[in-house]
DNA sequence: CGGTTTTGACCTGCGC
DNA sequence: GCGCAGGTCAAAACCG
């Protein structure tokens, strides 16, 4: 889907010579890592790694600006790459020269994201017009569904054995999908809340079963319904947990506290997560990789852990 | 019985 | 226009 309604931040566009942390901020609403260009980055893609747990827009949100506070933390790409191509295509291809395009990026990326939130509508579009003899059902869905702006996605990878990761957040799952070149279906959820249209998805990595992707679309309009302790929280210091490309330097504990209202000093002195380099880290050793699980700058990686990525890297 | 999960059908956008 | 893939719906099944 490549229109105006796009935009692409580049997940790795960050400046990682100051170590900034990936965290990937999926604004284009469509759908993840899926037709995934190098020389046209359009098709939406996001991704982030890090943590797991309650994560919402407002809380990630908060991280980011306690990290972020310059350009380099999240780096917006090209907000709209069909506006202007060139920028397009360094979202990816620039990956290579990290300071080329983050200058612009980061400050507005958090206005530029819920903006886009108002701009991207790929959300199936009413059928309101459908002639009379159509199924009711299909009147039905249009009479339902509105235009509606895609809420900002966050996706996290998390090195987990379960697939629906706790955090604290009550879902229903709605559908669930298999995905393409991966054996392990992708699950839809929804926050049962009232009123509350977060949704999430969560996969398994084709090519590393032992990583869950989680993707987060929207934020929450209430409070956490349960504490995390002994839930999201124990799990980050548990064992299987490695929050990997987690760069903040001066983040951790308030980051996590952002995330993980019960997250204490003492957790954090628990976690697992790793400062790493990643332009110092691109290829992990194998033993690093047992314990930890590392985003690269290195599309290749990506493409490792996401089949449908790895679909459209191969021509 | 109410809430959740499962699952096939349906819808939409994109590429060819 | 057609086929494909992602995303969603909603009825049925399941569960506590």
């Amino acid at each position: 889907m490549a229109n105006e309604k796009d935009h692409y931040y580049d997940p790795f566009h960050y400046n990682h010579s100051s170590s900034s942390f990936p965290f990937f901020r999926d604004n284009n609403s469509t759908q993840n890592f899926q037709g995934f260009d190098h020389n046209n980055p359009s098709p939406h893609t996001t991704f982030t790694d890090c943590l797991h747990g309650s994560m919402d827009y407002n809380t990630l949100s908060r991280a980011f600006d306690l990290s972020c506070s310059s350009s380099e933390v999240i780096s917006s790409i090209d907000e709209n790459p069909k506006k202007n191509p060139s920028a397009g295509d360094s979202a990816v291809g620039n990956q290579s020269t990290p300071n080329s395009s983050v200058s612009s990026s980061s400050n507005e990326a958090e206005a530029v994201i819920e903006e886009d939130s108002t701009k991207s509508l790929k959300n199936k579009q009413p059928k309101g017009c459908d002639d009379g003899d159509e199924k009711p059902k299909k009147e039905n869905k249009a009479k339902k569904k509105e235009k509606k702006p895609r809420e900002p996605r966050f996706a996290f990878l998390t090195k987990s054995e379960i697939d629906h990761l706790e955090d604290g957040y009550r879902w229903r799952k709605y559908g669930q999908k298999a995905v393409k070149n991966s054996p392990y279906p992708r699950s839809y959820y929804r926050c049962t809340s009232q009123k509350c249209g977060v949704k999430k998805r969560v996969e398994r990595s084709f090519q590393d079963p032992s990583i869950v992707i989680t993707t987060y679309e929207g934020q929450h309009n209430h409070h956490c319904p349960a504490t995390l302790r002994g839930s999201a929280a124990s799990m980050l210091s548990s064992p299987s947990f490695y929050g990997s490309s987690y760069m903040g330097s001066t983040l951790p504990q308030d980051f996590l506290s952002q995330f993980l209202p019960s997250y204490s000093q003492n957790d954090h002195q628990n976690s697992v997560f790793h400062h790493q380099n990643l332009s110092h880290n691109l290829h992990p050793q194998p033993q690093q990789q047992q314990q930890q699980f590392q985003l690269s700058r290195d599309y290749g990686l990506l493409q490792d852990l996401l089949p449908s990525f790895q679909g459209k890297q191969e021509p």
